[in-house]
DNA sequence: ATTTGTGAACCAATTCACAGCG
DNA sequence: CGCTGTGAATTGGTTCACAAAT
């Protein structure tokens, strides 16, 4: 690995990773920078630029071999680790998410559920453990899970995001409403629905008085 | 408004909305940017840049009129602009959606539900009229609905796209792994929770190598 | 005395354009 | 030739620093 990599170049990464994934399952062996841009709405630039940051991997004829290429994409960034996660919050989110089997067969398979209501630590069907909230630095730590998904309402979120702090998580990634303070070592991702609605709802009506930036 | 937004600038327009909101409940009346700076984990220059491009609005004693700040971002973003949603998938991603009450609060409540499975249409319990995916272009144009959220498996997230757009919709919330194919007029936002584990991961190693930017 | 609003300066990221290689 | 890899140029965004306002 050559330089410093920006996080743009790395959410683009794990985005072709996917991809990738995607077009062997369909037989193919080899692509090229324009056909990935094409795929994944960017420019081949910007593609080429990327990989550029993982080391000289492409074929000048052909382009690159969609094998060797996510071996680079692994060596480098590590990035079909697999981390313990839980989950935090077991309303309709929470039980989604605790269901999602992309997340097992992604490696980040949950190993742990959390609810401050004990009543539905009781009831809900599932393999995987749930315990009280009071108990998930206590978890988090004993049974080394390193990343940690947000479902509780905002009023519980920066509690809730202590607590996983305390247990030693590396990384949140925040359903709820509330702003997670940052803290060093500790990566957050927030994910709101109703944000996203409104952006694209804002986007729409600038570009038609055309009053958007791009 | 004197100047084109930056995208970025939009995004935390949007946060902060939410974090008014929240103040305003509290009771508070007044704020300044370094506070929402804080709050928001942005820098104080940011927060006054972007609030400029809705043009003047600050007290340069007293900071920012709470009340004054929302009204600013309603008239210059109609933020908060009531669209009539829907929903294509109804697994559990989407039931979940369906029953979330704050999109009805946002004004972005959803008016359909749609899935190719009729069996789900006929059994699930809910207020929203459920539709069979291949009505989606028809109920879309009918119902006047602005805002389409995916949540369908990869492999039927394309064909769903096509038949909202068909339908006219401007904008997209996409859950599913698929590459939406851009579409003038129509915006799209992906949300992918194992992208975000990925990245959250991804970034906790490179910043322990120090070979990540910033 | 503070706190905003904003041009200017800086830094980051994308795009360009072309050399190098099979 | 076609396609990659990459310095250079450009664009875009953030941060700085200070004038203006009260």
């Amino acid at each position: 690995m050559n330089k410093k990599i920006p996080i743009p170049s790395i959410e683009r990464l794990c985005a072709m990773y996917q991809l990738i994934e995607l077009l062997e399952k369909n037989g193919m062996e080899k692509v090229s920078s324009t056909e990935l841009g094409r795929h994944l709405g960017v420019n081949a630039n910007s593609i080429r630029k990327d990989i550029s940051y993982l080391g000289e991997i492409g074929n000048c004829r052909a382009g690159y071999s969609l094998r060797k290429l996510r071996g680079y994409l692994i060596d480098n960034l590590e990035i079909n680790r697999k981390r313990r996660s839980c989950i935090i919050g077991l309303g309709r989110l929470g039980n989604a998410i605790l269901e999602y089997d992309r997340l097992f067969q992604s490696g980040f398979g949950i190993v742990a559920g959390f609810d401050s209501n004990i009543n539905k630590i009781e009831t809900i069907q599932t393999n995987v453990p749930l315990y009280p909230a009071n108990e998930i630095s206590i978890i988090v730590k004993r049974e080394k899970i390193e990343l940690g998904m947000l479902a509780v309402p905002a009023h519980a979120a920066t509690e809730s995001a202590k607590r996983l702090v305390d247990g030693g998580i590396i990384g949140i990634v925040n359903f709820s409403l509330a702003v997670i303070q940052p803290h060093p070592g500790v990566f957050v991702r927030n994910i709101d629905l109703v944000g996203e609605l409104r952006i694209v709802s804002i986007l729409s009506m600038l570009s038609k008085e055309n009053i958007l930036q791009t």
